[in-house]
DNA sequence: TCGCCCCTCGCCAGATATGGGGAGTAGATT
DNA sequence: AATCTACTCCCCATATCTGGCGAGGGGCGA
């Protein structure tokens, strides 16, 4: 079903290149509108879509994502979200909504969170003015297609934004892994120690290589970086 | 392809019956063997497989996610890998490999890596003795069916995990967010408070509402728990 | 074998974070 | 209109972290 798609995201290299494989994948699924939308990490936000220009520039210059509620609920679940199950009272999310249909974003919608590594997140939608029944009927029968398809642009997208989809990762010790996720379990120095059978001193040798290896300015920043790159398992 | 698997799972409601889905599975796809291995987050590592219980007491008790490669290349990774890709040279990992070999762990394998929200990450993999040429058709069958069986099955681990597949999350504050974000980025107090354009003692204030609404121990801990919720965008 | 990285320990002074007090504004919800 | 939450500001004393000094043993790869 996605062969045609597929074939032609293997050749896109820029974003450019992806906004046309996305308008042609909206037509392969009968979509009125969709978007990709990356949201993290490092605060590149970008969307690539079918919508019109000035939606998306209001809606990254205005940091709608902090209200979204469609990107509030991908933040905290797994599988996609129906719009319209949504909590959207709430004043700040009502005018929200206003200015989105006013821009001519459907009020039907269904969106797929998607995950990368080093906390990067994105959310891949699809949009209509369906009637409630056809789009009961559609989110059905595409569900699988549009879960595939996600996936397959996320990747195209971390590649042309990293030029590949690896994240550059440190490596840590053993023992700077472990003092840095005592205290990202929120023990002190004097507890992690304890809790490590070292002395305060040696967790902080650890403390200090993993601050250097990361290049972050302090302990926080150092856990920060570390929880990032998925090298604490907490 | 999958319709009698996710039928299946539709029933599932213990990580039992998620085994007997798995093992089904395999058979579906003609597979040698299949896990499901949940890594991450809160220390609850699993794995729902059709090794031989032995091998994964031994890989768990050992916690061999830290050397195994596959675990490793999958954290920093978002599209699936082979297993023959990987650098298995070095000691520890060499001697891992052995083990696996031994253990009835085929030498091909495929691993997609799965991540939900609060850090939550999992891997799905299939392995198998097939020859290289064997392999490779394999793989390039089945992938899609392989990401869309990952994703179902995570969901239902993360339901059965949870009751539910979507997490619980604090609410932050925009201000607060503001300045756990600050904070993660390495900022200290003082430059955060600059940055936020606001007294240092007011970015106390946000930083100890923000602690005491993630139960946080100290500054490092909340950022920590921030992170792991997918409140901060860092 | 040599070099590099990992693990372990101690002391000190200065910088920074934390904990506990109190107080006033504005906007939103009920 | 009352209440609640978010936002903003100040002081002080103490606990904790950070930076810089130095030192030794063990293991692994080139």
């Amino acid at each position: 079903m996605l062969e045609s798609f597929l074939d032609r995201l293997q050749k896109v290299k820029t974003l450019g290149d992806l906004d046309g494989a996305i308008l042609s994948l909206s037509d392969e699924l009968n979509a009125e509108h969709m978007v990709y939308h990356s949201v993290g990490s490092g605060g590149k936000e970008y969307a690539v879509t079918t919508y019109h220009p000035i939606w998306v520039d209001q809606y990254l210059g205005n940091d709608y994502a902090r209200i979204d509620p469609v990107v509030q609920a991908c933040l905290r679940r797994f599988h996609p979200v129906d719009w319209k199950r949504l909590d959207w009272s709430g004043k700040a999310t009502r005018e929200f909504l206003h200015e989105a249909v006013d821009a001519g974003v459907g009020s039907q919608g269904f969106s797929i969170p998607i995950r990368g590594p080093s906390g990067q997140f994105a959310l891949f939608s699809v949009s209509s003015r369906d009637s409630d029944e056809h789009w009961a009927r559609y989110t059905q029968d595409y569900t699988r297609s549009l879960i595939l398809a996600s996936h397959y642009v996320n990747q195209k997208a971390l590649e042309i934004e990293n030029g590949t989809d690896q994240a550059e990762i440190a490596s840590l010790s053993p023992r700077e892994t472990d003092a840095l996720t005592m205290l990202a379990l929120g023990l002190s120095r004097a507890q992690a120690a304890d809790s490590l059978s070292i002395s305060e001193h040696t967790l902080r040798v650890y403390i200090e290589s993993a601050r250097f290896k990361l290049s972050a300015m302090n302990t926080t920043h150092a856990v920060a970086r570390a929880m990032n790159q998925g090298l604490l398992r907490v």
